[in-house]
DNA sequence: GCAATCGTCAACCATTCGGTTGAATATGCT
DNA sequence: AGCATATTCAACCGAATGGTTGACGATTGC
């Protein structure tokens, strides 16, 4: 359980994963795809992607020849609600209230 | 501003600088009260500190000869904004929101 | 003044990390 | 069958990480 917060937040550390967790928010995508927009390696992004499947954030198919990458956010419940607990200490944010608010409200109906 | 994030992912994925985190929740500490549980060299947690403090999460005041250690909890609010980008796809989560509201209203009195 | 306490610094060590390259393994296309 | 495409594996490299120990600079109290 700590150990899954050691792994989540290690996987969130790197900007590239961050940027590949980004792309996978607009649609699942197969491996190359995710390699294209940036400089380094198919392997390297290979690797990238192996971290963010073992720290839970993502998962991967393998459909025909091509391995489907698919974000899973759920993952990000625990590291999520690791850190509201130092949100008590924080200044009331209403901002940050109202966005959640509004995004419940319009996912609920 | 990404690096921000990747300063505060990087120091939140270690256990010990988790722990001490939690253990400023309570209250202010000195470098040498934070070590005490901990079964590594007040060095090692001397340089754990620093990485809490270069990530922004905690501050560090030296009166006297004790440097009081202070959480910083504003330096989550930008990754934990970064996250919650992702939590539009997780299912309506209530148990977390009431207990966000219910701490909201709490402080807020 | 002097000894004890608080904390950091410097050098070192083993391990992990992010990257590369080249070979290997599937799978698909014709 | 044979070639191209998709992805991973293995070995390697340099840099960073988390830890240690011992020396050091401040500060406090007797």
């Amino acid at each position: 359980m700590s150990d899954d917060l050691d792994t989540v937040f290690a996987a969130l550390a790197d900007p590239t994963r961050r940027a590949i967790l980004s792309m996978l928010l607009e649609d699942d995508m197969a491996v190359t795809d995710v390699a294209e927009p940036f400089k380094i390696s198919l392997a390297a992004i290979s690797k990238h992607l192996g971290i963010l499947t073992r720290a839970g954030l993502i998962t991967q198919e393998k459909r025909g020849r091509v391995k489907w990458c698919k974000l899973e956010p759920d993952a990000l419940r625990d590291a999520s609600v690791w850190m509201q607990g130092f949100g008590q200490f924080e200044p009331i944010n209403l901002d940050a209230f109202e966005r959640f608010l509004a995004r419940e409200l319009d996912a609920g109906s």
